[in-house]
DNA sequence: GCACATTATGCAACAAGTTGCATAATAGTG
DNA sequence: CACTATTATGCAACTTGTTGCATAATGTGC
């Protein structure tokens, strides 16, 4: 559950709608945990339910009514207690390794060419985060633990892209390397 | 349903029961794709209803019986049509970068220590796959499509090895630099 | 004036993943 | 002899995540 978590922890800086919300799971936050509005306005509910945020009908007239969530003190406490627990890192799911995993039994040429789509992806996020870096954490302090966190998780970031970039780079290579497959050739438009 | 397809990668190279596919989902192919024994029982009967596996009864004395499934012809033929078809990756989702994005409202010693398991973790994970490439792809012929393939999904563990391990060291020194956080030496024991 | 994007919330159905339990035989350990 | 591990399969209930749809007002571009 820690979609709850994930929410709370943007609610602890400032009250939000679902709308708003919905908007940071697709950006900052999202870039560690993703969520739809669907799941975000269901989430919304039980976490009321639990106590750990509370609710207020924002009324407008020229827009749809929003309802803007805060978090509670029992929500706070209960993000501390959470940040205790140790989590596993979930497990990989990943359909490209599991088709090089097969790759007798499978179109390589379609493959090489999801891994050139793939590096292309890794290269746009890899630029994004350097672009969040230098105007956002140009000179975080070292003493401030909201933008030393911060700062990690864009370097986390930067690390985990990198590191694909390479290995995307040397696959690409291998497989071209890679004698014709009769699959490719026959099967192929 | 990715996890039907990762079935029928391990079913293209033999025939096996779930109860062998449990195991394989727990060591090989689970390094890409992890599922448990429920998981898979219950889809391996989708993949029956679908005409991609066929199964035989293997009647056995001393233990229970199993039932032993098999790629068919068709389960083939999606194989590769699956493989010809893009697969975005993932989304991430990662307790720890949700902790770390709100560091500030978190406890922060309780986040450093999770840290350094999570190295230790890494780290063993690296060593087993530097021993499985000892023992399994000393001398990977370069025109060996399945051997390159799985080669290839080894060097990605690496590479993601070896940037979280770099990437928790470096953290881990960012963290202890950081002050004593009152809710620290508050709340623990 | 019409199509489309934005703001704002939500239901329903389904697919996928998790947790706990049940069964049933045998082999090995203390 | 009791306990535990291994082999082998499965149900039921639950939580999470996905997809498609619905509503409803206003602002923007052509």
């Amino acid at each position: 559950m820690a979609l709850g978590e994930a929410i709370l922890v943007c609610l602890a800086e400032e009250p939000l709608t679902g709308y708003d919300l919905a908007k940071s799971f697709d950006t900052s936050i999202g870039f560690f945990w993703r969520a739809d509005h669907q799941q975000i306005y269901r989430e919304l509910k039980r976490l009321k339910t639990n106590g750990w945020v509370a609710d207020e009908l924002v009324v407008q007239t020229s827009r749809p009514n929003k309802r803007r969530y805060s978090i509670t003190p029992d929500g706070r406490a209960h993000l501390i207690a959470w940040s205790r627990e140790s989590h596993p890192p979930a497990p990989v799911k990943d359909d490209l390794m599991v088709k090089l995993y097969s790759l007798a039994d499978v179109d390589i040429d379609s493959v090489r060419r999801q891994i050139v789509d793939r590096l292309d992806g890794h290269r746009n996020r890899l630029n994004l985060y350097e672009r969040i870096e230098r105007s956002v954490y140009r000179d975080t302090p070292e003493d401030d633990a909201g933008a030393v966190g911060r700062l990690l998780g864009l370097r986390a970031g930067f690390a985990y892209e990198r590191a694909w970039i390479r290995w995307c780079e040397d696959a690409i290579e291998r497989l071209s390397a890679l004698p014709e497959s009769t699959l490719t050739s026959s099967h192929t438009p």
